[in-house]
DNA sequence: TACACTCGAGCAATCGTTTACGTGGCGCGG
DNA sequence: CCGCGCCACGTAAACGATTGCTCGAGTGTA
């Protein structure tokens, strides 16, 4: 029963029940052109030797593998750990597998790995990163891919599944605005993605909005890779050492929102009495914190679901919208109470 | 330039550059036997036209798909997706790609996805499951398996990667057990996991060596997929709704101590002041949480890299221990002060 | 009896690589 | 001048599947 080495291919399977290997190609994938006899000659060896079908093969025949790839910026993050999560159940449910890639914002590596997702000849690509140079990828074989969240800004016509980053980013600052607040900070990385420089514009537009300046000094740009929340802990406590004076807080996603609010802790400043600090993506983070965070809701379930749709659509050869906008809303909590 | 529809086979890089196929596989593979102007010639081709070799031909050549699948529980755990991004970069290193596999700690998932995974001939597996039914695997075309973290009872002679649960069981409870809890709960999944249950009983053990009653009642199992922290959350309001008393809590992992925080602030409990807290892992929910909470901490990023390490050395042949136990430690924060 | 048709099955090409082996030309030593 | 060896390269057989084509035997019909 327990094969000694390696898997047995289909022409032992053929030997061993006494038909060609076309045969047993046939009854394994129920083509008919084969007798009842010999089909369950066939099954018994399959079931007996534990046959499994070479897929590497299959797919080199074939000219597709089943699998797609999916490029990540950080899989530690509450969000994106989600989309990825659904994505794969939703690919899997379709008989995809998902090699996944974290890039970790590295152009260099994202680059690497579109490369290397080529070379596998993945059927699709779900990309979530707004750093990979373009002009490359359309010569690297045009493969499906279908931009998730992020996409860079000379993104041709390759589909996007987006949240609406711009109004996310005016409601957020609109909900502190109506709470009283005038002097608001923008904490953000350094991004090329549009999506994330998106919430940047939704900001400034809710501030001109209302007849407030954009003093560049609210302007919290973290340095270096935005990995849990430290470095935003770091950063805001520094600008507060600076004395810097602001009375709201609007971080670019809730791993920034809840650096903050450590930092604000850490200098005894009160939220949401003092500082009124409002996140983005209503991860786990945000219900998690204390106190409990006003948070931009996105839905990544959804996000992943429609990236899923478009990307098979696109394998299958079908048509599909350029841009797939899903709606935020305002989870409004104890940070801005 | 741009590639019109297929991207090009190293037949076609042949034509061009007017040679024969092995050529450029000589070239490509740098196994010396051409020119100085062949080996020109041949990359100008390659370079021109974009050339991208099939990995899914040479997979099937080789014998090997550089590629190795991942099985994982819940990745939107910060603790998996820590060890899965480790993993993943690890192996990246090495080149290789990975599969993800999100089995949701059901068992029927995770068996077809082991099935997947042979059916496309990865190089190997880490898995972090206590569920597969084994008997099979062994047939499965015995590829190399590492557990991580998790694994089976009967896991035969399947190397491990693990924690010290049992003296993190014991490290939590002494600790609660120190600070003057005489009733401690113990909130756990229901798991097979052997690591897991060893959490049980190193928090048993510790009972009995400072003379204290394991109640049945304090053992708090939590039924169905533990996802997020509601469900602790809800488990543990309905418990303390019960009237059961307790001064204590040990929590399996963070996502559900963090259920436990919350759902005793929500009924008025104080922590530290009347309940202490433990929770397992020492996530990045730990120190998020308010208060923060003490945790056993463990190292995923080890745990990912040694898993990796064993893994390749297994596919290389070689010979590998058996058992890698990852120590664990304390840290403790305000949720026992 | 002859013919057409169907059914079950095999042959062989093909997918894109790697690699063992064969081969022609050239240089060089005897 | 002959022969040997090496260099640079080509030929072809794999790897494990799919699939169009062929083919023989059996059946039904006229």
């Amino acid at each position: 029963m327990a094969q000694s080495n390696k898997p047995i291919s289909m022409r032992e399977v053929a030997e061993l029940a006494g038909v060609s290997i076309a045969t047993v190609s046939r009854v394994i994938n129920g083509l008919g052109g084969f007798s009842e006899e010999t089909r369950k000659r066939v099954e018994k060896v399959i079931e007996e030797n534990g046959y499994i079908a070479n897929q590497a093969a299959k797919g080199l025949r074939e000219a597709r593998t089943r699998t797609i790839g999916m490029i990540v910026p950080d899989i530690t993050n509450d969000f994106f750990s989600t989309l990825a999560l659904q994505a794969e159940r939703a690919f899997a449910d379709e008989g995809y597998s998902v090699l996944i890639c974290n890039d970790a914002n590295d152009a260099e590596r994202g680059e690497h790995y579109l490369r290397t997702l080529i070379s596998k000849r993945v059927d699709g690509i779900i990309c979530i990163s707004g750093r990979t140079t373009f002009d490359e990828d359309e010569v690297l074989g045009n493969v499906p891919i279908v931009y998730v969240d992020r996409f860079p800004e000379r993104s041709h016509d390759i589909p996007r599944v987006i949240s609406d980053d711009l109004r996310g980013g005016r409601l957020a600052t609109e909900h502190l605005i109506e709470r009283g607040c005038t002097r608001i900070a923008f904490m953000t990385g350094t991004h090329s993605a549009l999506s994330v420089q998106n919430r940047g514009i939704g900001y400034e537009e809710a501030l001109a909005g209302h007849g407030l300046a954009a003093d560049p000094a609210l302007r919290i740009e973290l340095k270096g890779r935005v990995r849990r929340f430290q470095e935003a802990r770091e950063t805001l406590a520094a600008v507060i050492a600076s004395g810097v004076d602001f009375d709201g807080i609007f971080a670019m996603n809730d791993v920034i929102a809840v650096g903050a609010l450590l930092a604000l802790r850490d200098a005894g400043i009160r939220v949401p009495e003092d500082v009124r600090v409002v996140g983005f993506d209503d991860s786990i983070y945000a219900s998690i914190a204390t106190p409990a965070l006003t948070s931009v809701r996105r839905f990544p379930e959804e996000m992943a679901k429609r990236g899923c749709e478009t990307l098979l659509s696109l394998i299958e050869g079908n048509d599909v919208e350029l841009e797939d906008v899903i709606p935020v809303e305002l989870a409004v909590r104890e940070s801005t109470a």
